[in-house]
DNA sequence: TAATTGCACATTGTATACAAAAACGGAGTA
DNA sequence: TACTCCGTTTTTGTATACAATGTGCAATTA
């Protein structure tokens, strides 16, 4: 092999190999380091881990049923490759589920998570003026699992947490355009005060518009990546 | 090991025997063969099965993601334990998806989907008559697959197969009581009317009324089980 | 008798060896 | 040139070997 791939060992000590080396491949998906239809060959990755090819085999049955790989008989594994649909099937799900989420949350949020919210969402607004884009998303992921922790349903967590990673790589397209920052702190107020006055049906409203508005500039920004390269696999 | 557990290979061919295994394990589990709490150790298993180790720890690996055996570490993998909790997260997402899949069906359905959806309507009235639950639940699954299928969204259909089979060994229960098959079969033609009607809340409202009486039948026979054993787990 | 140490064994974690199938390439032929 | 056959190589699938760690039991001691 030519190529050298930029990703190495996560060390997270004491746990066995096949997760670090899970954890390590699956980092290595979701920030693109390793492409779509990218091929994953055992003693290849095994020679560039330091590892053998257990772990690595171990892991990839992980990343198999998670959908990040899929299987070709005989042939070995492969980086999923993610359609525009593949991707709206996502969306439509998460919809769902961050609606239930709203839901939840305004039933059974106590009153620390609440003010923790409130702090979040300032945070989070703070965050917009600082331009940089991982501070917003630290922010903006932080308000959601606030808000994620107050459902007390580990199951939809988990869920969530699953699908949520389908869309890691887009997840700072909707934060970089700045024009949509005060949209965005405007959507986490509604949505904190719909928890608060335990309304809801402005919750669920509110959840509804926030995966709306990251879905059209998601969408938007998949059809200009697929434009600019090759073929149909994004 | 003194016991002899009933579970032999599922052959399906030419599947590699990883899949096998993992297939094997699976029913094993979800018909309550291997109990919960009950230890998966590898040469046993692989001893009972005629396989090596390798497809065996490979298997354990995608249970381990899908939740229904958890690894103590050093120490190997067990099969999950089912708490009311755990269930009733699982059920509370479910009604959220349910309701989706309502939707969804509501306005992707063809008409030979309806068509084939008005026959597995009939067909589950007619399985109530023989008395046979197993019969029963072939038909509630059909009935159910079809509007599945209607969605078109493969990451939805993936997620609730997933979420089904967590309670899978409890899906008879609300089969076996006769005195509810009158109720299933209206819940399903109102189900099928809302559907032909493009009736949208109709068809979430009776999705929802459809595994709120499940949720009621599993809980209540988790109950009595749990009276009647030992402890904490199910 | 109760506690503790140490040894043997059981079991998982990791590496390697072997088998079989598919991919590749080159020689030969029309 | 294009095509096919055959052997070589690569790569996965499966089995086994080795290492390391935990567990239980027995013997020894206070």
């Amino acid at each position: 092999m030519d190529m050298t791939e930029d990703f190495n060992l996560i060390m997270e000590d004491f746990l066995p190999l096949r997760d670090v080396v899970f954890n390590t491949l699956r980092r290595a998906i979701l920030t693109g380091t390793l492409k779509p239809g990218e091929r994953l060959m055992e003693v290849h990755l095994a020679n560039k881990l330091g590892v053998s090819r257990t772990p690595i085999r171990e892991a990839i049955r992980k990343l198999e049923l998670e959908g990040l790989v899929v299987m070709v008989p005989r042939k070995g594994a492969e980086v999923a490759k993610i359609s525009e649909k593949s991707l709206k099937d996502v969306l439509e799900v998460r919809r769902a589920l961050d609606e239930l989420i709203a839901k939840l949350a305004c039933s059974r949020i106590t009153r620390e998570q609440l003010s923790e919210l409130r702090e979040a969402a300032d945070e989070f607004e703070k965050a917009t003026k600082t331009e940089d884009t991982s501070t917003i998303a630290r922010a903006d992921i932080a308000f959601h699992d606030i808000i994620m922790e107050a459902t007390g349903n580990l199951r939809l967590k988990q869920l969530v947490n699953n699908l949520a990673e389908q869309m890691y790589r887009y997840r700072f397209v909707y934060l970089k355009d700045e024009s949509k920052h005060s949209m965005l702190v405007k959507e986490h107020s509604r949505i904190y005060d719909a928890i608060k006055n335990n309304d809801t049906e402005a919750a669920m409203e509110a959840a509804r518009i926030h995966i709306d508005n990251q879905e059209k500039a998601i969408i938007a920004h998949i059809r200009m990546e697929r434009a600019g390269e090759d073929k149909d696999s994004i």
